[in-house]
DNA sequence: TATATTACTTGACAAAAGCAAATATAAACA
DNA sequence: TGTTTATATTTGCTTTTGTCAAGTAATATA
């Protein structure tokens, strides 16, 4: 297969499954918290603890723009923020209780919007889905899931 | 595989790939074009001709909101709008001469973001990637491209 | 012919995101 | 040590993006 065809598939893929993943992302939409906030949750649930700078190395937001959306989750009882003693320029981030059960709760919302759209395959190719994206994975970044 | 995995494993490739997708669009974004309206110009190239009801059929924006690039796009003189005779209700958007060439620097921009990121792949890799976004695209949308 | 529907537009507004400057701390280094 | 440089975060200000609701015009439908 030549490059240009190579590209143009990948292109068409990717048009196709970010649409898709943007309507996932839509019943997201729905909660009480937009979809960035709920990345940020995602991933300090993830890490237990975390900073500002750790969660922007991987949504790569503007900075001040995500100091302001962690203030808000915190006015929201959702996170903690602590000085670090070590280094008083960090902050460790950390969820709530609260947070923690709400963070469940979007985790569910994805994990079935998810499940909406694989429930018209049956078991064999849904599995076969997951081997797919398991080699794409191991292809683009070297790690599966 | 059970189904929590499998949801597993998809929104993990999910959250990887959107990921890297952003990072592709955002060369985009350094463009004149916002990726809506890079869209919206791939979308009108693609078919020749159309109208604000199609465009939205795959974008599905706010009607408001398309109403208003579409508006600024002929404002830069991209696009032209002309009222369909058959049904004065809806207009006929075409890409300007100019449109076409800028469409293509687009396309060229988004082609070359995707080969930086297959270039670390050797050739019978690359092949094999876009072997597996054209079954996961039979197995979720029922078409290859 | 009256009513409903479709295609599109506009005004007002809100949310999301970005830029630049500022503060505080820590690290580098001469 | 003191001075410069870099890092982590915050704040004020602005722009961009997106939403809602109401409005116009044309067409379809009962």
């Amino acid at each position: 297969m030549d490059e240009m065809e190579i590209i143009h598939k990948i292109r068409t893929f990717n048009r196709n499954y970010v649409r898709s993943i943007g309507l996932l992302e839509k019943t997201l939409l729905n909660t009480d918290y937009s979809l960035t906030e709920s990345q940020i949750l995602f991933i300090v649930n993830e890490k237990k603890r975390t900073t500002a700078t750790e969660i922007n190395k991987l949504l790569k937001l503007d900075e001040g723009y995500l100091s302001r959306i962690i203030k808000k989750l915190i006015a929201r009882r959702m996170l903690t923020k602590e000085q670090s003693p070590s280094d008083k320029r960090c902050f460790e981030i950390k969820l709530t209780e609260k947070g923690v059960k709400e963070q469940q709760k979007l985790d569910e919302i994805s994990s079935n919007s998810i499940r909406s759209i694989i429930s018209h395959l049956n078991p064999s190719h849904q599995t076969e889905l997951a081997i797919l994206f398991d080699r794409v994975m191991v292809l683009l970044y070297g790690t599966d899931s």
